[in-house]
DNA sequence: CCATCTTTGTGCACGCGTTCACAAAGACAT
DNA sequence: ATGTCTTTGTGAACGCGTGCACAAAGATGG
């Protein structure tokens, strides 16, 4: 996970739950390789292995879209396909803007995963002016200055911000008053944002922070196992006034 | 994550919560910032609006860490900049290496994020022939081939995969094989990993199909209101079948 | 030393998500 | 048509995470 989560309270009234529309993405890149390989159908045991999930829990995220399978032989691969697609709002086109073109941002608009699923990067933006024009992916960067012209002229309304964390908040703010409604961030910031407004955030540091954490309690059970002796001392290497 | 999650079952009896793990990245940076900015003492209120979380949540999280607070008064920022870092296993150093030096593992390679908080880039590898030896981020880049003596060489525990998704999976068991025991997986495919691996995963293209679904399910809320009231709502651009 | 005020630490209840286990549904063979 | 076999769809139980609300702890002032 990337990452953190930061929507609204909970899904209401006639939603599918947030655990399973997180999961519905996995199981489209499942089914589209499938589809690939022009398999037919397939069984939830099967897909929920290929997708990395329990069968149990698979069945029942399906469950919530509709009852698409069919006791005794499975689901149907296309058909799946296309009905996910549509619950995730992937058969219309979604125009996205790269705000923060460094070695991230670029990364990203180089990044084939959008293209492929719906997305079209519709401009890189960055605060640099040295950077204007020069292309990126084969796409020319813009100046800031044309970031509202741009989220309007192309009804943008999915931004991602790959900006330095100084300027974040910002982009952010002038993204939501341009009209954006969605927004990744991958900038180390918690961003605030009016209500109605969803923030992502992928977050490289904490990520990596999470695994130290496993790792470094992998090793101290090892040395639980050789010695029996608590790692309960405070270390004062750093101790307040 | 932001994204899908991937370890063990369950929090073990003594552990601590596994979203309380990882919300003290979440802290840690928000205490940072106070101690640059020299403030000695922070409330749980304060700090929970700097992190965007519950203060509630956030003396709970406290609490399984310890007695760390002092009543009426708050935290001390040093002091608990020092637990959670120690907790985290941060106050080690956490050699790491980047495998697949694209423009994702490049961006990873200059992230200033990893070394500012424990994380040291070991090393840089990719399986381009061409890539070898040319400097990234500082750092000139290895050929696949050395990957094993590397890690070795190193103690490398903590593995990074930022190649494309055909190639995940080997290097993933050769990471393995080699000896690391944790994993960041930027690649768009599902990794079996043996017991005892962790393994994150960050998928750019997930995070987005999660917002598409929001976006969408929020110009599907407009549009049965405009429909109720009447027809006063701005003109959509995109309107969904 | 006592009263008051601030803030922590936590017991408790609630809701979401996961998993089990099984009845119902349909395919398929005879 | 009937029986068997496979696989779905889901009711129910359980566990984790969240947030409320408050008592306990300690600081502060008189």
């Amino acid at each position: 996970m990337a990452t953190g989560r930061n929507h609204r309270p909970a899904t209401r009234s006639r939603g599918i739950p947030e655990a399973t529309v997180a999961r519905l993405p996995l199981y489209l890149r499942a089914l589209t390789a499938l589809s690939e390989r022009s398999v037919p159908t397939v069984s939830s045991e099967e897909l929920a292995a290929a997708a990395g999930v329990n069968s149990a829990k698979l069945r029942k995220d399906f469950s919530y879209l509709g009852s698409y399978g069919t006791r005794g032989v499975g689901y149907d691969v296309e058909y799946l396909v296309y009905q996910i697609s549509r619950e995730l709002g992937l058969t219309q086109d979604w125009p996205v803007v790269i705000v923060g073109i460094g070695n991230l941002g670029a990364a990203l608009a180089n990044y084939g995963g959008f293209a492929s699923r719906g997305f079209r990067v519709a401009a890189l933006i960055d605060a640099d002016p040295a950077m204007a024009g020069k292309p990126v992916a084969g796409i020319a960067v813009q100046h800031t200055d044309e970031l509202e012209r741009i989220i309007s002229d192309n009804g943008v309304s999915i931004g991602v911000i790959a900006t330095p964390a100084g300027a974040a908040q910002q982009v952010c703010e002038r993204l939501v008053a341009a009209g954006v409604t969605s927004i990744l961030n991958f900038a180390p910031t918690v961003l605030s944002v009016p209500d109605g407004v969803d923030v992502r955030k992928v977050d490289l540091s904490i990520e990596l922070q999470i695994l130290a954490f496993h790792e470094q309690r992998k090793a101290g059970e090892e040395a639980e196992a050789s010695a029996r002796k608590g790692p309960d001392g405070d270390m004062p290497a750093v101790m307040p006034a």
